[in-house]
DNA sequence: CCTAAACCCTGTAGTCGATACAGGGTCAAG
DNA sequence: CTTGACCCTGTATCGACTACAGGGTTTAGG
């Protein structure tokens, strides 16, 4: 199968193949005369499973090392759990982060009311020399 | 005041204050005769807000967007207020995505009970042909 | 006066995960 | 025989820094 045929099977850039292929994400496939790559089914369905992890947040380095287990063949499925509570764990941070976030920029807006120069509460509040912290992103 | 004073008193990295002047955050300081910056109050000032700005997590691009109206002078609330708002409804739909995200992880992990492998049903429904879409991030 | 540590400078390369060319080669249809 | 679709390599770009390498300056202590 050529690149073009397994990007329209995946829904995946043929860039990104390339590159995926680089980082060694996907192998090295074969080469037909011409020198285009030629890839197989497995290789479809390996990178099938890279964009669902990745759909799901998981970092390239995290889908490496799920990829080693299921490589290795000898994978524990403790493991492969662990990474997965991991990520769940990093999502959720995130997500309360963003939560954070939203109430001090509901805040911020709320006071806006469309005054004018220089009366905009929004950048006054920003500029204050306050203390106060605001949650990092 | 030189650059690692600048540091302490905003709690940003020598490092970052040089870039943010290289990018055109911060305007280019005075030197002296030893080729130090030589910046000002109103510097750390400014570097504070600019601080503020990314903790709640814009741009660099909207705190210049910010700045400029500001340097201008002549800003409306109202220009203000729609890029706090723009920048609410970015943070709010990261937090939707990264929601379905996470009940998403949460399916998958609950399948895992620890088993051996080649049962790992976690990596299993992420190696499933199914076209069950999952939420891009 | 000397030395060591702490500070400052410029410039470049690296991070992550792609994406976007530039500049070429190959192939099939009309 | 040409057009357009496809393929190749290699390099540059994005954002927002961070991390050196390789140098100069200042400051405190002995």
């Amino acid at each position: 199968m050529r690149i073009g045929e397994l990007a329209r099977q995946t829904g995946c850039q043929v860039e990104t193949i390339r590159y995926y292929e680089k980082v060694g994400i996907l192998p090295r496939p074969l080469r037909a005369h011409n020198n285009y790559r030629n890839w197989r089914q497995a290789d479809c369905r390996r990178l099938k499973f890279v964009l669902r992890c990745r759909a799901l947040g998981f970092s390239l380095n995290e889908v490496r090392t799920l990829l080693e287990l299921i490589d290795g063949g000898h994978y524990n499925c403790v493991d492969v759990e662990a990474i997965g509570h991991r990520h769940l764990d990093d999502v959720r941070t995130r997500i309360a982060d963003l939560q954070q976030l939203e109430s001090s920029l509901v805040d911020l807006v709320s006071n806006c009311h469309g005054g004018k120069t220089p009366d905009c509460s929004f950048l006054e509040a920003l500029f204050e020399d306050s203390e106060q912290q605001v949650v990092q992103e």
